[in-house]
DNA sequence: CTTTACCTTTGATTTAACTCCAAGGTTTAT
DNA sequence: ATAAACCTTGGAGTTAAATCAAAGGTAAAG
């Protein structure tokens, strides 16, 4: 049971966008009190946590209220209906994935054959290792570093 | 070699993106014709395309362009300047790997407790299968429904 | 008992990232 | 030769997602 307060400085944002976020409908205390006080609760919080982490990876507020519509509807729809949602959702949250494996394998290999030392960093772009798709190695500064096989 | 208009169109953007992106020093054409026309190499096209995937996945443009300065500073850094960089770039990048994962055995749980057939899917919600954290299944209208072990 | 936190509504401002428009001119394609 | 694509500068408008402000009040904490 947290005020607004509270819940705002425990996840880091203002007391003003989570008003915002109860007019968009994102986000509603489930409590007041009696003098009226926004009362969030834990699964308010968990409510939270869901939103700032998926805005993190780049959801929109939309895709965001579509993503948590899927528990709010629950009653109304049948199995089938749900099951197609989410996985639509699946499908979206997979492509992200992706994409970001493409930047780590290329930053990896990035940091991999870059010795760390002080010599110039000639040749070593992540576009560079972008280019190499996942197989050669783009940092051919060859006098400083070893191609390591991970 | 492309002309702003076949670039654009090829990477659905709007040609003023991609001026924008120029004025804000993100991209800019490789050359430029005699008559002045951006001249858009495949290297520019590379750079667009890495852009448009690190947006995707929640960069701004500013983040974006501290990745890609990682390339553009090459020569006037040490090894071990671009490692670091890169090496604190890549905990950014893993971490959106984590909060995607959490979503995606979140969903996958969804799909897979739900049977797909006509009945209510009462219970089912991306937050309880949040709840449940990789572990239990949080989609218990058990009649339903078989716990499928993945 | 008074400062701090909260409430309300309404509305303005900000930032990021475009997107559009105007005006006047050149180039390329049909 | 004319329409479509491009160029420039400069500025206005848009959307999303906040963030701030003002006014006038109630509640809670030290």
């Amino acid at each position: 049971m947290y005020r607004i307060g509270e819940i705002a400085k425990l996840n880091q944002v203002k007391t003003d966008t989570l008003r915002f976020y109860e007019k968009q409908g994102l986000l509603t205390p489930s409590l007041r009190s009696e003098s009226g006080y926004r009362i969030y609760t834990k699964k308010d919080a968990q409510r939270l946590r869901f939103i700032i982490r998926a805005k993190t990876v780049g959801f929109t507020l939309v895709e965001i209220s579509e993503l948590l519509s899927i528990e709010l509807d629950k009653s109304n729809k049948a199995c089938a209906d749900v099951k197609n949602i989410v996985d639509m959702k699946l499908a979206h949250v997979n492509e992200k994935i992706e994409e970001l494996n493409y930047f780590k394998v290329s930053l990896q290999q990035l940091s991999d054959d870059c010795c760390g030392g002080p010599e110039s960093a000639e040749h070593c772009s992540i576009l560079e290792a972008l280019e190499s798709n996942s197989s050669a190695i783009s940092c051919v500064n060859n006098s400083h570093q070893q191609h390591k096989i991970t």
